[in-house]
DNA sequence: AATAGTTAGTAAATCGATTTACCAAAAATA
DNA sequence: TATTTTTGGTAAATCGATTTACTAACTATT
């Protein structure tokens, strides 16, 4: 019977001083206050003994957790798990741990999850907020917690944010599609307000306009676990529309969908849709044909994230400023916005 | 500047009680301690205020966080958030979160995770640990903290574990490819000692030795943002082995690799190789032709993970077991194994 | 020698909860 | 009426750290 967890005081009593000078001599604050001697006793029973003082304990008393609340959609989509490792690496530089949390855009678990943080009294928040989560969100910053946003962020509020210009990109990418002689470009999105979402809709409906084509757009109501069901809404889409020859996917998992729904309908990317997709993913590079994205520059967004964050949350001056950011995305162009023709010369499997 | 944090102390002067009985409101022990009138007054003050308990105070008090630390290979990877999620989701059934972390096979990276955690004294821990991580892991044993590992043990000591047939899964896979005439079956491994990867050899070597038949084997040596040169050494060994006609992947990440180097060798999938993977991942089911994988049941990987973990961490009798389980995984037949003669009458690629 | 400054330390309050031990008043019982 | 039980409640210790305010013993200065 053992006693398990082992604390300051039982340093202290093993080395015949108070908490006071184990306190001093953990924090660095010992230099002209506790003896070398005791100082090297004191670290000498720490190492001994395998002391760590308890985070909980710390953090009650001082306020602080040096941890981040990262909120994503859903951790599984490699740009969201491809963010969380970068924000995770850069954190840890500056003494931050990240506990990161997937919302499944759905704002009741974001409510109970920002719930959950505020107990734990985390430090900050890097959070891609779901359609419905400005108002929790909107209270933390009333009690002057960090938070900045990414991915999307709310238009009626200015808030910290770091975003991509979602709507120029997605206008080059269609026109890219456009100039390589497909005039009938479908977009599927999602049934949401999400400003990302937006701005990509916009950007598809800037090129087609500019060019006076007609437009498709399909409208996804996106719920997990429901795939099923958005595969075949989207296949009638297909099927509803025949003369459309391309297709802009605004999110990687919609193109996921799609192209399950082509492969049931038996038509092909390359012969019977030229494709693009927002975002990257590993699918889209090994397809056949590899399908063209716009890629989004993940070190870049959680760079600035972080680093706004860590402004807010180590600058308490009581300046407030805010800041929102936007960064160019890239169009890697591949071989699914090729002009058929010309593909089926390059291209072997066709 | 008003008041920031509001504590049981706000609320029991607001209700003009004492923290004492606040505190029985709140734990649900106020049955016959406190009257009617002064619970509903409390509780409505706590909603008024919107009030909630420091986690940080209550963990310090009680010992308990009601935090489990899941501690995966890689979140990114399917095979692992599919199983984070399942967890998640059961876990809130029984009032626990799930915080969770990559050790990305890393086990200095793996160390300072636990480290971390133990400092903010999570209940528990669901582990899928890289090797030589086995030290530390005994550690937390030794402090009788509950762990479970999944995925992978360590064959040397006796721990709670879920694991897959890797070995009859593996073997069941590779005689399937055997039996549809391809007689030249290469295997592309982990250089690890873990076991999922030993027993999934050794159900390849299992099957080619019953089989009489030839072994190709690449062992590789992997690791994170070297994946130009485990391309390159898949292409090689393609190169070096032209007899061979299909391949086992070990695990997902490797199969992709190994596609892409298919894709710069200018060999398919179907025409040139059979291929069959370990894990499940979308760009299997979407690829052309679509790759049969062994699929392990995540659902049922979670549940048993996370009932052993809530009964080691709830039934503190001082009777010591361990619980090891192996789950049968299934194979999912798809074209990249069909014969390639039939194949190429059914599929309209080729 | 008297005073000021430095060195090396500690006691006790505090963060925000839970929980034990105790108590006064009212109600029930003898 | 005296005693016991029940009802309704609280004071204070505690979890494990940090931090403020203090002090005793030297050393240096004038």
């Amino acid at each position: 019977m053992k006693k398990n967890k082992i604390s300051i005081k039982d340093i202290a009593a093993a080395a015949g001083t108070s908490t006071t000078t184990v306190s001093f001599i953990l924090n660095g604050k010992a230099d002209h206050k506790v003896s070398p001697a005791l100082i090297e006793k004191v670290l000498r029973i720490i190492e001994e003994k395998n002391y760590r003082p308890s985070s909980l304990a710390q953090s009650l008393r001082t306020g602080k957790t040096n941890t981040i609340a990262l909120l994503v959609e859903d951790i599984s989509n490699p740009f969201f798990s491809g963010i969380a490792r970068l924000i995770e690496e850069r954190a840890a530089k500056s003494g931050y741990k990240i506990v990161y949390s997937s919302t499944e855009n759905n704002p009741e678990k974001t409510s109970t999850l920002l719930d959950f943080f505020q107990e734990k009294q985390v430090d900050g928040y890097i959070i891609s907020p779901p359609d419905g989560a400005l108002e929790d969100i909107l209270k933390l910053k009333n009690k002057n917690i960090p938070v900045v946003l990414f991915d999307r962020h709310f238009a009626e509020t200015n808030m910290n944010h770091v975003v991509v210009d979602n709507r120029l990109s997605s206008q080059t990418a269609i026109k890219h599609v456009i100039n390589n002689g497909f005039k009938n470009v479908g977009c599927i999105t999602l049934n949401s307000h999400q400003t990302q979402m937006a701005g990509r809709l916009q950007g598809y409906n800037d090129a087609i306009e500019q060019a006076g084509l007609k437009k498709y757009i399909l409208n996804i109501d996106y719920k997990a676990g429901e795939n099923e069901r958005m595969v075949i809404e989207m296949a009638k889409f297909y099927k509803a529309n025949p003369s459309m020859n391309a297709l802009f996917f605004c999110t990687n998992y919609l193109a996921i969908l799609g192209l399950e729904a082509m492969q049931r309908s038996n038509l092909k990317v390359g012969k019977d849709f030229a494709v693009v997709c927002f975002d990257e993913h590993d699918l889209f590079r090994l397809y056949s044909p590899p399908i063209t994205v716009i890629a989004q520059p993940l070190a870049e967004i959680a760079e600035n994230a972080f680093a706004i964050l860590l402004n807010e949350m180590e600058n308490q001056s009581n300046i407030k400023r805010v800041e929102m950011i936007e960064i160019p995305a890239t169009l890697i162009i591949r071989q699914s916005t090729s002009n058929f023709s010309n593909f089926s010369i390059t291209g072997s499997v066709f």
